[in-house]
DNA sequence: GATATTATGACCTTCTTTGACCTTAATTAA
DNA sequence: TTAATTAAGGTCAAAGAAGGTCATAATATC
């Protein structure tokens, strides 16, 4: 983890673990100072970093009093599932977003590590690019398939 | 093994054999560096000596903090999953014969039955043919990958 | 000599970092 | 009670820092 980037995000999601209500909130100056950086660097790992896909929230306030807040949710496993699905997925699926929803998977051990190294490995662009017209629709219905037979109880013992 | 590709080869394979986690992580401008040639022979090497069939899996990432990980995959005793890469696999594979291959894989527990499940989704016709030129070499590229996959000692504990 | 392998360089894509400038909210002064 | 000031956070473009690709040249090999 060698950029600075990697050690914001690695920073603000071990506070987010200490914090049991399962958000945070500070200041982006704050952070700024504290990892001796431009405040915009902070945005951008909110945008890169704790995206929808990965399962964060962010919602801020200007002015004096400003904030940050930065929320974890947590996937409920009652079916809202496949409203995830269609909302995430959609038609098309690039393979950093297929990557960063099979990460969020991981997280929520919903998918075991050999199983998210497998799936990354079918989602490579590099497999997929030359032999295929257009990747992003056939990771979009692999992912809707992949999660699917997830779901089944029959193989979840 | 005068020339310079074989060189890199043997140095990679050198500090692999160090690494007891099976794994490094380099940059390739300092190997372009360290060897004086330029930058795109890194990559001459890792495509040409550190495939799936040879046993490596090389990941990578660009931009500021960007690496070469280059992962060796644990070996099982007889070489079988290169052989099973090299000659079973070849440049094709039907539904049927992926099918049949990943049965003998669940049978031989080298698969758990949710892999095989998701596995055989991916593997479906159903999901390929219609977006595919040829599916049968998809599927040959991606069992090669999920199997050098599967090999990797850094998720199989 | 023909063919296969290796090496290079020009150009491309992706990811990160910074800085200048903008918007919004709270506080304070007139 | 406005109006000005101050204190936040937001946006965007440009520069920098990696790695990737591909055509071509140079070398081995047969």
């Amino acid at each position: 983890m060698g950029n600075l980037a990697d050690r914001i995000e690695e920073y603000l999601k071990m506070i987010l673990d200490d914090a049991q209500e399962g958000y945070v909130v500070l200041q982006r100056g704050f952070l700024a100072e504290f990892f001796s950086c431009a405040p915009s660097q902070i945005n951008y790992v909110l945008t890169t970093r704790f995206t929808a896909e990965k399962g964060y929230v962010v919602e801020s306030r200007r002015g004096g009093g400003g904030y940050l807040r930065i929320i974890k949710l947590g996937l409920d496993p009652e079916g809202k599932f496949q409203r995830l699905m269609a909302e995430l997925i959609g038609e098309e699926m690039s393979q950093t977003r297929a990557y960063n929803l099979i990460d969020r998977l991981l997280e929520e051990e919903i998918l075991t590590e050999r199983e998210a190294v497998i799936i990354k490995g079918i989602f490579a662009e590099r497999l997929l690019a030359d032999l295929i017209p257009n990747p992003n629709e056939l990771r979009a219905r692999l992912m809707k398939d992949i999660l699917a037979n997830i779901c089944r109880d029959d193989v979840n013992n």
